[in-house]
DNA sequence: CCTCCCTTCATAAAGATTAGATAAAATGGC
DNA sequence: GCCATTTTATCTAATCTTTATGAAGGGAGG
């Protein structure tokens, strides 16, 4: 199990790491939110433990961005001010837990393995989708338990489709999922044509023919 | 359980065998700090008991080198200097406990079990990982009981794969790891490139073909 | 001084992405 | 149904990014 652990309190920081090596832990730290964003740009971990008041900017902000990038991770905040405010910001921006200070190590470790509990038993880090079966930390796809070998774009178009089943999406919609921002960067949507022809091939190679689909003047849809 | 005893003096390292015989321990002698030395590198044993005083220097430096080259054994130095002096440099070396000329055999028995109980009640000191078998105390790992050859940063990284078998870690994430801090004291990730191909070789040569896959553009993922 | 290890650098190779040309398919009007 | 137009598919090759490789320099330790 691997922990990441946001706070700037050094003393804090200190026993949180013993108490949780202690109990097998693998654990990262990071000391401002910048830091934290780095690490979480890199890994998955089974749980972030948040402090809100950071050097750098809020906690929020990274809980922003883990919902942005449709990261898994499970999160605990951990914050002083224990304001009505914060708590329902918190949990809005998808943290699954909330620890206002100070609190005993126990008590944040209780929360911790029910978390990953939780986490694990609802396998909220895969995204399952009748033959399709995504795993997010790992960015790999399985069709039909097979794992399907895609390049990044690849992957992100197909994870943009799964998010999307059903519905139909323009290419314009998917360069700008795929490029993460307004369409001023892309230069042409054409190259979408070449990205799914592939995924169509592969997924045909896994025998799952006919899931995406052509709208005639619209876009594209998954289907299940 | 292996002891090795390292002392010059023949009817006391005559006594404490037999003594420890009857405990059924496994016993090996040493009469002199390089023959000692000869036989830590042979070896990894549960327990060493350590003479400072010793023909051909000091037992201080063989726990110098135990701690250079990162080996786990045990220590327990015994001397008949009880000055403060020695003990400390001893307990700084990282022995693990001292005791003083002359002592009863049931004393140091009772310590050398002591010892043990701690050493191995720490957790698993060894990780075991399809055909791999990594052994943390002596730092070694092991592919289908072949001995493989490592260097520090070879150790780290495999060691660091292993922990995240079938996640993809990225280069970033495995310098910070092996330099134990955040990316700023670390010039450039190009010196992983080297190290992994290095792993690769090393892993290849005793038949471990493919098990370090890289992912284009994310990084490396170990698989079993 | 020698050896081993770490790191950097330059260059090669592999892989991924995009542009462009052309072919195929769909649509709508006739 | 047939044609013109629009939209999508497919293919190739150019470009760019990422990774591999080998050689060389630097340093620590024996």
């Amino acid at each position: 199990m691997k922990l990441l652990v946001i706070e700037d309190e050094p003393s804090l920081l200190e026993s949180i790491i013993q108490y949780f090596h202690q109990e097998k832990f693998v654990c990262e730290t990071a000391g401002s939110l910048h830091e934290g964003i780095r690490k979480i740009e890199d890994f998955q971990y089974d749980c972030i433990i948040l402090d809100i008041n950071l050097p750098g900017g809020s906690g929020l902000q990274l809980l922003k961005y883990l919902r942005q990038n449709k990261k898994g991770d499970g999160v605990i905040i951990i914050s002083a001010r224990d304001s009505l405010d914060d708590r329902i910001a918190g949990l809005d921006l998808g943290a699954d837990d909330y620890l206002t200070k100070p609190f005993h190590l126990s008590e944040l470790n209780a929360r911790v393995k029910a978390l990953i509990r939780r986490k694990y038993a609802e396998g909220s880090s895969t995204m399952e989708l009748g033959i399709l079966k995504a795993d997010l930390p790992s960015r790999t796809i399985k069709a039909a338990g097979q794992q399907i070998s895609l390049s990044k774009i690849e992957y992100d178009l197909l994870l943009f489709l799964m998010t999307n089943k059903n519905r139909v999406v323009s290419r314009r919609a998917i360069a700008e999922h795929i490029y993460d921002g307004p369409s001023e960067q892309v230069p042409s949507f054409d190259f979408i044509y070449s990205h799914i022809k592939n995924l169509k091939r592969k997924l045909k190679e896994k025998g799952c023919n006919e899931i995406i689909q052509t709208v005639y003047g619209l876009g594209y849809k998954l289907s299940l």
